[in-house]
Order: C-alpha cells, then sequence, then structure tokens
DNA sequence: TTGCTATTGATATATTGTTTCAATAAGGAG
DNA sequence: CTCCTTATTGAAACAATATATCAATAGCAA
C-alpha cells in the first residue's frame, strides 16, 4: 500500500513522531473506499482488536487535515467524515447511505464561475460540484 | 409576515393540526435572517418566555421539510441548520474568509446529473454546487 | 362543551466532539 | 542497547446535538 506509505512519510518528514494512533488511524483511512466519521474509525480498530482513544482519533485526524493528507467534509447527519485527499477539486458521486465517494472528471461549470465573479465581485477559487444519491449496491439492500 | 401565514395555512391544508409548537418555530423561523439550529430555535423561544420542548422542535422542523417548506444544510461543525426554503436547490457562492453565503439560480448542472446515473448506477437524488472564494468586502481586508 | 386522538414536554439515552491530565512510548543522545 | 526528554497517548469528564418513549395535554370536529 504505497498510499500508506506516502502518509507515514510525510508525518515523519513533518517532525512527527510515528506512533501507533497515527500509524493506525492512517491504516484505516488508506483501506476505506470513502468517507470515514471519527467513530467509525474507533469501532474498525475496536473490531481489530486494537484501542485507540477516540480523543487521539480526532487528534490525528486533525493532523492530518493540517498537512493535506485528508479532507474533512460533512454531509448530512452524524457529524464530520475525512477520507484521504483526492488530486483537483471536488467532483463527487457520494452515496448516502454507506458514504462511497467516486470522483468524476471536468464538469463544465468554469464558465458559470466566470459569470458569477463579474456579477458577484467574489474572488472565486474553488468550487465543489457533489451529487448524491444511492450506490448500485445500497439501492439493492432491504430497507430495515 | 405573509410567508408565515403561509406555513401555517400550508400545515393545516394537509390536514396537521395547528399546534402551540408548529406556530412558534415557524415564527421564529420566518423571523431570522438565515439558518438556525434546533438550539438557537430553543433558545430564542425560551428567551421570549416561551417554552417548547426540544424533542418537538425537531419534529417541528421534520415536519417542514418533509413539506419542502424548510431547508436543511449542515456546513462547518455543530450540526444541522434550517432555514426556510428558498427557490430552486442549493447553489451557494460561499465567501472562504467570512461565510457570508449568497444564493444564486439555476445551475444546468441537470443533463450531467443524467450521464452520471447512466454510467455509474447510482440513483441520485440530490445535488451541491457550491463556489468559494473571497466576496468584496473581504478582498480589501489585511490579510494577518 | 365534549370526546377523540394527534401532539406535546419531560426524561432518558445515544451520538459526536473537546478538554484535561497523569502515564506512556517514540526516538535521539550517548 | 539503554537512558532521557518530551511529544503523544488513553481515560474520563464534560458539552452539544439528536432521538425514543410515554403519560399528559390541547386541537379541533361534532
Amino acid at each position: 500500500m504505497q498510499q500508506y506509505t506516502k502518509l507515514t512519510e510525510q508525518l515523519r518528514s513533518h517532525g512527527y513522531r510515528l506512533t501507533g494512533a497515527r500509524v493506525q488511524v492512517t491504516r484505516i483511512l488508506c483501506e476505506a473506499p470513502g468517507y470515514l466519521g471519527a467513530y467509525d474509525i474507533y469501532n474498525a480498530l475496536k473490531q481489530q482488536g486494537i484501542n485507540v482513544g477516540v480523543a487521539s482519533i480526532y487528534r490525528v485526524l486533525e493532523l492530518l487535515c493540517q498537512l493535506n493528507l485528508v479532507q474533512r467534509e460533512e454531509f448530512g447527519s452524524g457529524g464530520e467524515k475525512f477520507r484521504l485527499s483526492q488530486k483537483g477539486h471536488t467532483h463527487q458521486l457520494v452515496c448516502s447511505e454507506c458514504g462511497v465517494a467516486k470522483e468524476f472528471g471536468n464538469c463544465g461549470v468554469n464558465p458559470l464561475a466566470k459569470d458569477l465573479e463579474n456579477s458577484s465581485g467574489f474572488k472565486i477559487h474553488e468550487h465543489w460540484l457533489r451529487f448524491f444519491g444511492l450506490c448500485p449496491s445500497c439501492q439493492h439492500k432491504q430497507p430495515l
């Protein structure tokens, strides 16, 4: 998992100790297909017999966010979600059930951005385009 | 405040009783300039000497959301925020410095949504388009 | 006014997030 | 490899937000 190695090296090279908590949280993030909440990570680790305090998980996530290695998001209820930083700006297709997120390519909103800059006086430097829905696998699950 | 009357009539015409809790929560929403959290409403009412249980506030908000009279959002930490429905779905121009948000009109991404449904198998039910930038006033402030 | 029942507030509980602090372990020095 | 410093940790207490339950209440139709 070269992604994982890259992250831990980033931590080291910024002078941070490579501790158990950091290693484990980073590993879970690398293994996850999409967004995870702090308590998702906590439970995943617990299930693997690894105990990392909730506070530490938040601390690691905060640190990884500061280093731009992880992105923090929130959508729907249930607090903030995290995942490995992706290249480029955010164009996502997010499953509102399981949190899986797929990126997609260009979106064609740049002309609109230009118009908005002119009409609003804002200096736009970023945009998100995000679709929410049910992924194929969640569509087939039984509703409880 | 005709907005307020419209909301209460909507409730009545859907067969819901016009109760104290519904009236008060609706009124606060009508008076507010922007987004409010459930506890913001709770405290606003308390300050006016009106007691409405937290549970009821959530119930009223849920109901108003179902009737599409209120929109639920979340940005930043601190849970969900609510405000009266605006026309159209969420297309915002957000100042990354001061948080001011301006809505803007239609965005033309629906064709893209269709394409994505076909190529991904997702069942899309919502989207966000959000631009981030510096609003005119923040452009003139000194950087710290 | 009365009676039915949708609706409520209180309460308990769950979930998410932050703070504090003594104990621990990472990793450089020797 | 061992010691030492101190960055980092986990536990626990706390705070804020959200939901479930249930007996009591208040809307509203008749």
